[in-house]
DNA sequence: GAACGTAACGTTATAACGTTACATACTCAA
DNA sequence: TTGAGTATGTAACGTTATAACGTTACGTTC
């Protein structure tokens, strides 16, 4: 199956806990990127793959290695760091600032700020959105402060369903 | 006027926008060491002291640059990061993760992760507390991911009051 | 289809951030 | 006062990120 022949499914269920097949993900990038007038070079399109292959944040210098890998050939950091640039410009990426990792984002087409949930035990994460957050924190920014809010990280560490019932290691 | 004579007073106004005096917090630091059997060496309180004066996050190799100025003597990376991880384990200093910095916590004595308000413009941080946000994130985790919290992680980047009032750069 | 302009990429070097390993010194209690 | 535990100093290293600059790819215009 080619990655065109595969339909982008739009989700509006911001309660879906990114259960996406990556493929499908990536077609619809592909598509954002037409629609957008932006170019997903090849480059910018296999560190998008390979984040989604990965399902969980991998550091920027674990993309090099992989790409190196399957390219034997070199990859510099800066290749890989302009393409999670665009990938972060345009929403397809977002970066997990308590981890320094870079994990493919789940609703591509939204814009949006959301809330990472990073398990310590085995290194997934689950985005969520929730509209309450985003609220309460522009309150506490405006009436408390007189702050403009530009961009919100909030990212949730602890254990995740699975590792809790595998138990304690 | 010593730091020893400086009484530490307890703050319960979680909405005090961390107005302190920065010797009046270190006191606070020294009793708490005190209470809890910990030591708050030479080194450790030099650099809570000066995050303080700072008045804003301080990058780590910010704080050995102002070390090495002060002592006229190298203050090596591991030195710092130490002192920080104390002082941190303590709940004296948090860490920024958008920017790797660090802070002083305004209230010591209570054990929180808080909520950051970071100007882009200017580089001050605030902290806040607020119980909803954290209430929000606890039931997200549990109702709609089985997923137990560790630590807290908000970050809200913009503009400050003070470089909205002094307008666009 | 040649010349041009721009965006993307490659290469090298370096800045910024953080850790490991191990030797030395200090502290406190037995 | 001596030994165990804690803290510090020092050097080397590892990781993450960016700067600076040249080259390639690609669409556009003529």
């Amino acid at each position: 199956m080619t990655l065109r022949s595969i339909q982008p499914q739009p989700c509006t269920d911001s309660n879906c806990c990114a259960q996406h097949a990556p493929a499908e993900r990536v077609a619809l990038v592909v598509s954002l990127c037409g629609a957008r007038g932006v170019r997903l070079t090849a480059r910018r399109r296999q560190v998008l793959e390979l984040l989604w292959e990965s399902g969980r944040p991998m550091g920027a210098y674990e993309v090099i290695e992989v790409l190196k890998r399957r390219d034997s050939r070199p990859v510099a950091p800066p290749t890989v760091y302009r393409a999670l640039e665009f990938l972060m410009s345009q929403g397809f990426v977002s970066k997990i600032e308590s981890r320094n990792a870079y994990v493919p984002c789940a609703h591509p087409e939204r814009r949006h700020d959301c809330i990472f949930f990073i398990c310590g035990d085995c290194g997934a994460s689950v985005e969520l959105e929730d509209q309450r957050v985003e609220q309460l924190l522009a309150e506490d920014a405006a009436n408390r402060l007189g702050f403009r809010v530009t961009r919100r990280v909030v990212e949730v560490e602890g254990t995740c369903r699975s590792c809790i019932a595998a138990g304690p290691a």
